[in-house]
Formats: C-alpha cells, sequence, structure tokens
RNA sequence: GCGAAAAUAGCUCAGUUGGUAGAGCGCCACCUUGCCAAGGUGGAGGUCGCGGGUUCGAAUCCCGUUUUUCGCUCCA
C-alpha cells in the first residue's frame, strides 16, 4: 500500500514534469479537482479519443457519431431524472465526523426491520416445522406486520419530506427513529442540508429574464434528445448505436485523486438501440466488446475486472463496470448499463413527442431499450499513465525512468536525433523531420549527449528514437532504436514512415494484437 | 462541508535559540561530447502562499485567511 501510493505520487509528479497534466490556473494557487492537459497530455488524450473513435465508429457499419452541446433545455434533467437524482440530502456525524446519505441512512435502519421479520420467519420454521406455511405467517403474524408497517410508514414519510424539500423532518425522522453513526456510536448529527451535483448557470445575459441551464452531468442525454433525428438521417435499423466524445460536469462534494474524479471531465459513450427483450443478450455483447478494446491495449489482462452492480440505478436492469487496477486499487473505468427505455419514454413524456421507432421488419412502432458503454477518458488517460510509468535497473547499474506508453497512444511517436551537432548531421535530421510531420507528431533534438537525449525520450514515452549518424551521409540510412528494448536496428529513410505506420496504425495495432 | 497535515527557486529540499535566502537537480548560452543521462565556463530565476500582529529587526513567534494533499459520501 506504502509503495503503491508512492507510485502514484512518483507518477502524479511525472506527469507534471513531462509536460502530460498541470493543476489548473496553478498561478492563483490552483482549483480543486480540476486539471489541465499540457502539450504531451493534451497528444495523449487525443489519441485515445482518436483510437476510440476508430473502432467504435469507423469500426463498425451500424454506429455512428455525433457531437451534442453541453447545454441542453432545462426540461431534459428533469427528465432524465437527474434534477432529483442529483440532489443528495446529506448528514454528518458531530463526533465521527463521517457524512452519510441521510435517505440511504434511514433505508438503512428499514432494513434492519427486514431483517428482524427474517428472524421471526426462521424461529417460526424451527418451531412449526414442515406444518410451517411461510406465506400464511408473513400475513398473519402481528409482529411481523407491525415490523412490516413501520418499515413502510418510515419510508413513506422520508419520500414525501423528501419531495416537499422538507429536510427539517427527514433529520427529525432520523431522531426519533433513534439512528446512531455506525463508526461513533453517537445521536450527534448536524442538520440534512441538500447538495446539488450539477453545475448551473444562466442563459442570456439580462439577470431577470434569464433562463436557468445546468451543465451537463452526462453526455448521454444528448444522444436520447437527437435518437430520433439521427435514426431518420443516417437511416439506420435497430439495432445501432450513436457514439459522442464530450465534456460532463459534476459538482462533486470531494473530488480528488488526481486526474480520476474530477468536477469536470470527458466522456467517451455509445448507446446502442435495441428491439425490447434483446437488450440483456446486447448487455452481454458489448461487455465482452468493451473488454477486448481495453485489453488490446496492451496494460495487461490482469489489470481489469467485472464489477456487477448491486444497487441498479433507476434507469437500468442489468449493470456492470469495468474495473481497472490503479495504483491505489481496482477502481472504475468504465460503465456498461442497460438502461431500458427509461430515458427514450421520460423524454417522450416530457416532450410530448412521439419517441417510438417504427420497425419495418416487424411492422410496429415501440421504444427501443438502450445498452450503454460510457469510459471515463480522463480515467483512462490515468490508467495508461499509471501503468506505464516504470523504473528500471539497468545492466551498468544505472535507473533509468521509462514510461512504456502503447505507441499507439503515445504523444510523440519518434524523436529524431542527430548523433553530434557538426558536419551537416542536424540538417539532415531536419530533412526527415518534414518528411514525416505531417503524419506522426516527431521531435527534433541536439541538445547534450546522445545518450541523454535517448533518456529523456525514455521519460517522456516517446516510442522510438531515429538516430542520424556520419555513415547516413554515405547510404542514407538510420538507426531506429526501441524505447522498451533499447535495441537499435539500421534501416533506410525511405523506410521510416511505413516501420511508423505499422506501429501506430489502428488496423496494424489490433491485428497485432490478435496475433 | 468536517477533521488531519502541509505551503521557501521549475522540481526535491536546507535554513541552527528571530539578524533581511542557500544547495542539488532542471532550464538558457557557449565549449566539450562519435550510441545509452548527470564534463567545463557563464547566466536567468524567490517581496519565503496571502493579510495582520509582536519586535529595533520575522521565512522563523502569534492570530486570521487562501490553497493543496489525505480520510469520510457519490460516481465516469
Amino acid at each position: 500500500m506504502a509503495k503503491n501510493d508512492d507510485t502514484f505520487r512518483k507518477v502524479i509528479a511525472h506527469a507534471k514534469e513531462y509536460g502530460y497534466i498541470f493543476a489548473s490556473s496553478e498561478i492563483y494557487d490552483g482549483l480543486s479537482a480540476v486539471y489541465d492537459y499540457a502539450q504531451n497530455g493534451a497528444e495523449l488524450k487525443k489519441n485515445l479519443k482518436d483510437y476510440w473513435w476508430r473502432s467504435m465508429v469507423y469500426g463498425n457499419q451500424d454506429i455512428v457519431g455525433i457531437d451534442a452541446s453541453i447545454l441542453m433545455h432545462p426540461k431534459t434533467w428533469k427528465a432524465s431524472g437527474h434534477v432529483d437524482a442529483f440532489n443528495d440530502p446529506l448528514i454528518d456525524n458531530k463526533d465521527s465526523k463521517r457524512r452519510y446519505r441521510a435517505d440511504v441512512l434511514i433505508e438503512e435502519h428499514v432494513d434492519k426491520l427486514d431483517k428482524k421479520i427474517e428472524r421471526e420467519v426462521k424461529k417460526a420454521q424451527k418451531r412449526f416445522g414442515d406444518a410451517f406455511d411461510k406465506e400464511q405467517f408473513l400475513e398473519t403474524n402481528e409482529r411481523v406486520l407491525r415490523y412490516k408497517k413501520e418499515g413502510q410508514d418510515i419510508l413513506k414519510r422520508m419520500g414525501e419530506s423528501l419531495a416537499k424539500e422538507d429536510l427539517a423532518d427527514v433529520k427529525a425522522l432520523i431522531e426519533e427513529l433513534e439512528i446512531v453513526c455506525p463508526v461513533s456510536g453517537s445521536k450527534n448529527w448536524t442538520d440534512v442540508r441538500q447538495f446539488n451535483l450539477m453545475f448551473s448557470t444562466k442563459l442570456g445575459a439580462s439577470a431577470d429574464s434569464a433562463m436557468d441551464l445546468y451543465l451537463r452531468p452526462e453526455t448521454a442525454q444528448g444522444i436520447f434528445v437527437n435518437f430520433q433525428n439521427v435514426q431518420q438521417t443516417s437511416r439506420q435499423h435497430i439495432p445501432f448505436g450513436i457514439a459522442q466524445i464530450g465534456k460532463a460536469f459534476r459538482n462533486e462534494i470531494v473530488a480528488r485523486q488526481f486526474i480520476f474524479r474530477m468536477r469536470e471531465f470527458e466522456q467517451m459513450e455509445m448507446q446502442y438501440f435495441v428491439k425490447p427483450g434483446e437488450e440483456l443478450e446486447w448487455y452481454e455483447h458489448w461487455k465482452q466488446k468493451r473488454l477486448e478494446w481495453h485489453y488490446s491495449l496492451g496494460l495487461g489482462k490482469e489489470n481489469y475486472r467485472f464489477q456487477d452492480h448491486e444497487n441498479l440505478s433507476h434507469y437500468a436492469n442489468a449493470a456492470t463496470d469495468i474495473q481497472f487496477n490503479y495504483p491505489f486499487g481496482f477502481r472504475e473505468l468504465e460503465g456498461i448499463h442497460s438502461r431500458t427505455d427509461f430515458d427514450l419514454k421520460a423524454h417522450e413524456t416530457a416532450s410530448g413527442r412521439n419517441l417510438k421507432y417504427f420497425d419495418p421488419f416487424e411492422n410496429k412502432s415501440y421504444i427501443p431499450y438502450v445498452v450503454e458503454t460510457s469510459i471515463g477518458l480522463d480515467r483512462l488517460v490515468l490508467a495508461v499513465l499509471s501503468n506505464s510509468y516504470q523504473e528500471e535497473e539497468l545492466e551498468n547499474g544505472t535507473t533509468r525512468v521509462v514510461m512504456k506508453l502503447p505507441a499507439i497512444v503515445a504523444p510523440v511517436k519518434a524523436a529524431v536525433l542527430p548523433l553530434v551537432r557538426k558536419d551537416g548531421l542536424p540538417e539532415l535530421a531536419k530533412e526527415i523531420i518534414e518528411d514525416l510531420q505531417w503524419e506522426y507528431n516527431v521531435q527534433y533534438d541536439d541538445k547534450e549527449s546522445v545518450g541523454r537525449r535517448y533518456r529523456r525520450q525514455d521519460a517522456a514515452g516517446t516510442p522510438y528514437c531515429i538516430t542520424v549518424d556520419h555513415q547516413t551521409k554515405e547510404d542514407g540510412t538510420v538507426t531506429i532504436r526501441d524505447r522498451d528494448t533499447m535495441e537499435q536496428e539500421r534501416v533506410k529513410i525511405s523506410e521510416i514512415s511505413n516501420r511508423l505506420r505499422h506501429t501506430v496504425s489502428a488496423r496494424d495495432w489490433i491485428a497485432q494484437l490478435k496475433k
């Protein structure tokens, strides 16, 4: 644990030192949980997006990509359930300093009543043996009925109070039930306060006529509200998908762990629309597809696992996370959810529009079911960065810091280095740069000794170093050094472009990993 | 938001009982360097997070404040 904490710290420091990620507004002491992608980080992120987009949109004839706006009509969020679901009533215990969701505390109290009922059932089972009729017992036993009624009354009162935003009554309920803090065991509670996780803003410059808006807390709704337009203009038939990459915003109470949990973050998601009843098959299909995609990055299969959701969201009938093994443990990287027809149905009701799809093969209309894959792009960046950072002991006793980034997403694909800064070698190197630079992000460096330049490129994660030496002038060949093996190979200048293409094109990358 | 810790050069830190700022690395220039970093010379860069107080004098002591990091809830 201590060792991993240390690794994580090193990754963060390294990310800053090598121009990947900076704290936002750093000259003003930074802004909590907001980060900027610097020259290398921006390239890495762009490459990850590109790889995802190519494999998702170009690689599937039945998936199209869109780019919806961040601002949406406020009714969207009422319909999607976010206005209600993203409002957490929270309460703190003054003794343990722990914070809880007030509704969860109360629900847990009700769970205890359910457990009491189970105990009564077991006792009765023992007493009556084979003659025991469970259903009849549940309906007639006085104690069971009392517990059941008590639980129902509590939930009803809580639901009503939350709906009225009567937070004082929610606190009163907690006090009446004598709910204690699981940690401190005390009943010393603060007032219940409402936290809205959505960022508010206003549309219109005039203060009195401005319309209250939210910055979208998820990108998915941009797809749902466009579903019909896209389906009709793309002439897609169900099943088909809509993909999107974009920013989302959540005013998290606590947002930490570097870029793992940010207030402004980017999602890459795809909503796949299917015939009702087929959603669970497609759910399994996309679970496998997405896992294979992650494997293709080459970060090690052992670093991924599924984590099924036990408590499903209001919109889902099946949900799982692909977790990645970060330096601080396995955490969620991508969510795969079977969202049913919840969203489209909600928008149909709220908008009054008919959002049904006419199925020409079945000759009937229905609201499609949706299977969603939604990946946190920043979390993917962090997975790649933290997995790639390595300190290696070399044979000569020195250590080198190397970022073993997958070549396909590395910010700089190759550095072109003249062995020495004379004899026309820099000029030759620059010619090579000019030849490659429209296709690949390549970098020129002639500072200090060549060994030192190799190490610098290793630390920045550049997969290849192309060295121009005196032999280049004679036979037009250069050496290509591999970042991971440190081995060099001599190739013709005219071959360089092809060599790079093999390692950084999505097609060759996937083909190579399938072998 | 609550609690704990921290804030000195780009980075890592030193700064002795209060006497007005230093090292290593990095960066820039030049030299050296002919394949796996850390040779030479010179140089840039800090009102010690911010505000106030005590004092002849504060990076150092006191108060306040801001920000960051970690823990608690939630999630992509």
